[in-house]
DNA sequence: AACCAGTTTCCATTATTTGAAAGCGAGATG
DNA sequence: CATCTCGCTTTCAAATAATGGAAACTGGTT
């Protein structure tokens, strides 16, 4: 488990992620500056890039860009793991029950991966399909937190790094520690100002029939509105859509 | 100009797109065959494009499928090229009018990328989003070529491959070069089960008020309801939803 | 218990990547 | 108009990192 030692390859993909970070586009400079790898690699890894179609070029502006297959192969991804649209209509109804905004986000490393939002009537929430988020600061993270297999939940809690969102955050690991274990007994999660000043967030697991955690699913709402506790109410609701999510989702 | 897609990078890459073909994962041994490289070098590309995030193991059945980050990062290609949902409100709108299925593609190498569809009420549609298709016998391929760049137009039209994918399918060059030149004339391209048996479709492109081709929207229906001819009735409709789309795509 | 198909690890060989430096433009400056 | 400057592109000897055959390993089957 070395802190991955870096091969052409990985740095091709670092340079491809790295890629995703600048939605119009970067020039060559920009992104050898910003890796910190040494130009003519970058130079030469953005055309194997283009080449493969995994990264576009637009000769006009010399910018380049990600290109058309990783779209192309983010709808194998998403109809194998159930992240196409199938699960929006779920979404959909719990933001009408609720009035509020929905989230269905899955864990992804040492953070979550939004990956469908229903924005409520009345508020749009900052988060978008493909953000990720920290686990320590979200209703969302701390559910995925506390239902994911022992072995890798014991992972986490111990390692995790607790940066500071807002002065609510927990950042102190034993209190860490305690509020994923009282997530694991109430089976909820909420946020209160940990994550962004003023909203408040409150989810549910969304776990496959043989126990495995597949996914976590919230409502958001500004404080001025609902505080966390109001938000409770709507445990019900939540629950209900996390079942129907669950028997959608394919098992693994 | 190098068609060689050689080196470690490139081999990493299309060990990725191949991923791509397996919804449902593959083995390391599946993978070495299908790419046919050495086995251990499939298998050490494998844990690196895990480490990455770009795929994912399952422990239990030993297979890889594609990871997270292609999902993460295709959110970024959506919206930076105008792909994300806002489009789809034109073409459910389109499918409403006509009563028919709406597709939209862009152009991607030497095939058509399809974006986005939405089936008709009648009739769900075998093309979906994410999917690859021929350029010579499809509405959309046909009207993809015909409004590209004159260069690249000229390049696609001499240098594209013919195969029949149906006994109706245009596989004769000259005829190829007429046809192009007929819909660049009339303004948009059909197709009469030249792709599909029991298929037709009526193509306009979405340019941008600067000239530029962005993409190309289609109706689709089975040729028992409606022949290629009665499909023009729609031409109206579809241009007027080409018009909104060039508007709402993001110019390049 | 021996077998087999697939997975994981190892290592000497060698091809590949590397990155400084030298060409190119194109736009700015004197 | 000549010169400078900055960023993009290409080259090439040095050395690093990829290669792939083979051997150890796993776990399921005859």
């Amino acid at each position: 488990m070395a802190p991955d030692s870096a091969g052409t390859v990985g740095k091709a993909l670092e340079l491809l992620t790295c890629l995703g970070s600048f939605p119009h586009g970067a020039s060559a400079s920009q992104l050898a500056q910003r890796v910190d790898y040494p130009f003519s690699t970058v130079y030469r890894l953005l055309n194997t890039l283009v080449s493969t179609g995994y990264a576009s070029f637009e000769p006009e502006t010399k910018h380049y860009r990600l290109g058309l297959r990783v779209f192309q192969l983010s709808h194998q991804v998403a109809n194998a793991r159930g992240l196409n649209g199938l699960a929006l209509p779920v979404l959909e109804t719990l933001t009408a029950a609720t009035g509020e905004s929905s989230l269905l986000s899955v864990l992804d490393g040492e953070r979550h991966l939004t990956v469908h939002k229903v924005d409520g009537p009345q508020f749009r929430i900052t988060t978008d399909p493909g953000d990720h988020g920290p686990l320590h600061t979200t209703a969302l993270g701390k559910t995925l937190v506390a239902f994911s297999a022992p072995a890798h939940r014991e992972h986490l809690v111990t390692t995790l790094a607790l940066p500071a969102q807002t002065p609510r955050s927990i950042t102190d690991r034993a209190t860490f520690v305690a509020e994923i274990e009282r997530v694991r007994e109430r089976g909820w999660a909420t946020q209160d100002e940990e994550n962004d000043v003023g909203m408040a967030a409150l989810a549910v697991p969304v776990v496959a029939p043989g126990g495995r955690l597949l996914a976590a699913l919230a409502v958001a709402a500004p404080v001025f509105r609902r505080s966390a506790q109001e938000l409770e109410e709507f445990l019900p609701a939540l629950r209900d859509a996390a079942r129907q999510l669950a028997l959608q989702l394919p098992p693994r």
